[in-house]
RNA sequence: CGACGUGAUUUUGGCAA
């Protein structure tokens, strides 16, 4: 057994993983007495090696042995196959945990909570987190965080609030990073009053409150079309010693852009140069966006080839935004002119480039070039997406082709693209 | 033996419309 040990240990050390394994099986067939701490220091470095499978199969033969796991592998182990989201495995060994009265560390706990919120499994997610504290297992500010985020996510409005007085009833100062999450969550689905109300509660906390947290307020009320309420943010963060960032501008940006209040961008422009904040690849690109709803593509272009490209800022958004705005306008030839010109400028087409044609050809009438287009994608490389699917599938239903359509659909499922 | 984990904010594409 001794020499079994000091050579799969020796193995591990060298990354000869499966020389490990190879000799820990015949520690098994040699008929010598396996130990549990064999087990353990064996399914560690096997879960290390993500090899989970296999761990479980050697757990299950050690369990069916009598042995367990100490709490610090099966902690190792639940975090493991949180990755590959291996629910019911999960479930098992907090169930044999439970058993000996093992209790997870707190970082597998997060890490499962937050696999659980991500798999909208909130429910559970808020089981977990009550079963932990029953336990003893206090949660931080991470489980915190993890938690405001599936209730976002799930739209459970009521439960958050509650959560997050908990939070801090419990004595957790939420940092920017919980602020953030909290902030933002909510203005994704609208609920900017709310944030703005539980926002101003951290104001005065102890914590000073960073400019993206602000920025994601503002964002909030730019989208809901409240921009004065945004525009007074931003007054805010500046009393309240947060300098509005290049992010700030942008957001505001976007609004001009998007409601074709072009003369306002300017202005946006010049004071975001007075406060000394030099326009990125966001900012001409959401001007870029602007012009073209306002029917200006040949400013646009400009501002692409004179501005963005001279600094180095030219990129494939720029391009896509310009493309889609030529095939709105049905500019089919200049949008495919564009696409070839990216090649020389050394942007490379991505799936939104490629989905914007093959609308435009289709809505043409130009199925063959469309469908060209799609090979044309799969060749380069690109992952498809479930978008650029619908669009071959729409057209292709509509155009009565159904038998094709569905060659897509059932291709895009082999692929692993879930359809929405 | 301690690896791995949480939100971060702003720009471009389809259908449902």
């Amino acid at each position: 057994r001794s020499i079994y040990r000091i050579l799969i240990s020796g193995y591990v050390r060298a990354g000869l993983i499966n020389l490990a394994i190879q000799t820990f099986n015949e520690m098994i067939d040699s008929g010598c007495r396996v130990f549990g701490i064999d087990y353990n220091r064996f399914i560690g470095v096997l879960v290390r090696e993500h090899y989970f499978d296999m761990a479980e199969h050697y757990y299950r033969m050690m369990m069916s042995q009598g042995f367990s796991l100490s709490s610090f592998t099966y902690s190792r182990f639940i975090s493991g196959l949180c990755k590959m989201k291996k629910l019911d495995s999960i479930q098992k060994l907090l169930e044999d945990m439970d058993k000996i009265n093992a209790v997870p560390d707190i970082w597998a706990y997060n890490i499962y909570l937050n696999l659980l919120c991500n798999e909208i499994r909130l429910d559970m997610a808020l089981e977990v987190f009550e079963t932990m504290k029953k336990k003893g297992r206090n949660p931080d500010t991470v489980t915190y965080t993890t938690i405001i985020n599936g209730l976002c996510k799930a739209q459970r409005f009521q439960t958050l609030v509650g959560i997050w007085h908990e939070m801090m009833k419990v004595g957790f100062c939420p940092d920017n990073v919980a602020c953030g999450t909290l902030i933002f969550g909510l203005c994704k689905h609208g609920k900017v009053d709310l944030a703005y109300v539980l926002l101003m509660g951290m104001v005065k906390g102890q914590i000073q409150l960073s400019s993206s947290v602000f920025n994601a307020l503002v964002s909030g009320f730019c989208r809901v079309g409240r921009v004065d309420k945004a525009q007074a943010i931003v007054s805010f963060m500046r009393r309240n010693g947060c300098k509005p960032d290049i992010v700030t501008y942008n957001t505001l940006l976007n609004y001009c852009c998007s409601e074709l209040m072009l003369v306002e961008a300017e202005k946006l422009i010049e004071k975001m140069e007075r406060n000394g904040i030099r326009p990125d690849r966001y900012t001409y690109n959401q001007l870029i966006k602007g012009f073209c709803r306002a029917n200006q593509l040949d400013k646009a272009y400009s501002l692409m080839i004179n501005k963005m490209e001279v600094e180095g800022l030219c990129d494939v958004v720029s391009c896509n935004t310009l493309i889609a705005a030529l095939c709105r306008t049905r500019r089919m030839g200049m949008a495919y002119k564009l696409f070839e010109e990216m090649d020389r400028k050394g942007v490379k087409p991505d799936v939104i480039t490629f989905s914007t044609l093959i609308n435009g050809f289709f809505r043409e009438g130009h199925a063959d070039l469309a469908e060209e287009l799609f090979d044309q994608m799969l060749g380069s490389g690109l992952v498809p997406d479930a978008v650029v699917y619908t669009t071959m599938i729409d057209h292709l239903c509509k155009t009565g082709r159904i038998e094709l359509a569905r060659s897509f659909f059932i291709d895009m499922i082999e692929k692993g693209i879930p359809p929405d």
